[in-house]
DNA sequence: CTCTTTTATGAAACCCATTTCATTAATTTA
DNA sequence: TAAATTAATGAAATGGGTTTCATAAAAGAG
């Protein structure tokens, strides 16, 4: 059962294609009978013009394609609703892939939007040192980007020129520190994720200015990497909670890391804040309703995906844009951290 | 900066066209020499066959369209791992879009995805009476469906002829409401959504029969429906809070309506589960991690999402399909619920 | 050493819409 | 009324591949 085409119309209306095409786009005058019969035609046959023919002439998709590394963690999603209601606007749609940190599958999704000719990419999370470790990604990346507007969300990547959009989380690892530390902690423990995962680089990097800033202790056994999930974020503070010396206080990279974190706590009978202060990253919407509330750092996800969105048409259009677009994010306290309570024995 | 093109390929190689198709796909013997002649040029250009050409030829995009709700609730974007998981191997990518129940953007989504000329479509969530309701978006859902395979997953559209696959929403509440039960309560609420969704409607109609069969109390102010959002979940239970005769245990539409539950109970005064059991749906990756730790029906969502590829891959292979396909839920006991104290005043 | 296959290749048709160019018909202007 | 626009339409080129058909060359069979 092949689909009507244009030919099928102008045939039956006893006129040509161009014509058909006329009333369809509306882009040169049809006389007004005409025009009634074919669009009578179209109606009745619910004919639908084949977007792929149009694509092909046109050299444009209308498509933007979205490697994200795990819509599974809410973060993603959200920012994922910002740049959608965006491109929405502007007519666009994503062809969407979760790579799951799978070098192999986003590769292998970068050549296919390339295939599928996309009008622009967004690429989620950035690697430190891609070139080194995976030269494969690394060229497959600059390649594409090459041929097609790409902008990297929310990460960076050595020595590569693609234009990216990202939250200064450095500063907003020190705004949780910062917070720690008015709070009157000393001992704060850093929870990360995969260390090769800009994200975690850049927030230890942080993490560990403010400290030494302050002057305040700088264990390497209260700096921990381990992975993104809330599982992680568990295993770490257990193995803190196993350590003879333990923090007051965590700072996680996100809020996935906190919440498996605190989870860690309370099941060795501790409590939250009370016993041990936690701060997350990203301020998931759940971050406000877990028990207790989080302390986190807004990266306002939403805006990100906005902004990612906004520049990325900005070079569709083919203007020049600047190579960094830095968001601020900031701290926002809740209920997971306090302040510090001296335990005397 | 136009791309390379087969016929740049072909003419700088002294060949025809046909041959470096050959070449490319492997369809048709080629001199070795000829080959590694034309090999070189491709890789040296970085040429790509373009996409769109091929899929307005062999009419197949290798895309398949998904509409989802909403990404943001957690259980979606575990469908659409399931899901991505099972068309990657199947080489299809996914076109994505997010309706959030808004009706003009599911129909405007619906008729994007035929323009371009999606392999298959995935309609997440379905509605009751939606031809009555929203006649536009019926037609196009119908007329879109006749054109190109579509399964609807996890809703039902009433009279509509869809090939659906679908969790038995009714028994895995049903579950929910007997594990209650068991556990001796007897005033038992239910927390529901949007009452115009079919998942919402399904799930009251399961809750209303299970206690009616068991003999106990069926008051219409403890059959609540608002939305399926944590805030909802949270206005509904303090609304139970607040009535003199309180219920001693709720039955959610979904886990965000039993987080939300919860976080009100808490902030009321009261624990869960000593005070009120709350079980949930869905079993959302947080369900296990939250405090406490949810009791809740587990609908599988890997599965659904695998399951609907298959079912829409034996469809887009002309095959016939069954036009329901039913996952059994189970439930998952966790911390949520307990034994019913007497609270003797 | 012919005759039949098989291999290797190119020309051209095809997929379906858009757009330019040319042509004729209808108006408007001078 | 002739000249100049403007309206209305069609033929054909275009976009970039795949595939059929035809043909020439090479290889195998008898």
């Amino acid at each position: 059962m092949r689909q009507i085409t244009i030919y099928d119309i102008a045939k039956e209306a006893n006129v040509s294609v161009a014509t058909v095409s006329r009333v369809l786009n509306g882009t040169a005058p049809v006389r007004k009978s005409t025009r009634a019969k074919v669009e009578a035609l179209i109606q009745s046959y619910n004919f639908q013009p084949n977007g792929m023919a149009r694509s092909l002439l046109k050299n444009e998709t209308g498509i933007i394609g979205l490697i994200v590394p795990d819509l599974t963690n809410p973060f993603y999603p959200e920012v994922f609703a910002g740049a959608e209601h965006a491109a929405h606007q502007l007519g666009y749609t994503f062809l969407l892939s979760n790579s799951i940190g799978d070098y192999a599958k986003e590769s292998d999704y970068l050549h296919l939007m390339r295939e599928k000719r996309v009008d622009g990419i967004l690429f989620m999370g950035g690697r430190v040192n891609l070139k080194q470790c995976e030269p494969h990604l690394a060229q497959e990346l600059e390649q594409v980007a090459s041929v097609i507007p790409t902008v990297l969300v929310n990460g960076a990547i050595r020595n590569s020129n693609l234009v990216s959009v990202l939250t200064d989380e450095g500063a907003g690892t020190a705004l949780a520190v910062q917070h720690l530390i008015e709070l009157g902690h000393r001992d704060i423990a850093f929870l990360g994720g995969e260390s090769h995962m800009s994200t975690a680089a850049i927030k230890l990097r942080a993490y560990r200015k403010v400290l030494k800033d302050a002057g305040l202790k700088l264990l390497p056994e209260w700096q921990l990497m381990d992975s993104f999930s809330i599982d992680s974020g568990k295993r770490q503070m257990k193995h803190l909670l196993s350590l003879t010396e333990r923090p007051t206080a965590v700072v996680c990279v996100n809020d996935y890391n906190a919440i498996g974190a605190i989870k860690a706590a309370v099941e060795a009978g501790l409590s939250v804040p009370e016993d041990i202060s936690v701060v997350g990253f990203d301020d998931i919407p759940l971050a406000h309703h877990f028990i207790p509330e989080l302390t986190t750092v807004s990266q306002q996800a939403n805006d990100l995906g906005r902004t990612a969105v906004g520049v990325l048409k900005q070079m569709m259009e083919g203007q020049k844009v600047k190579k960094q677009h830095m968001l601020e994010p900031h701290l926002i306290v809740r209920q997971s951290t306090r302040t510090l309570v001296q335990h005397d024995v």
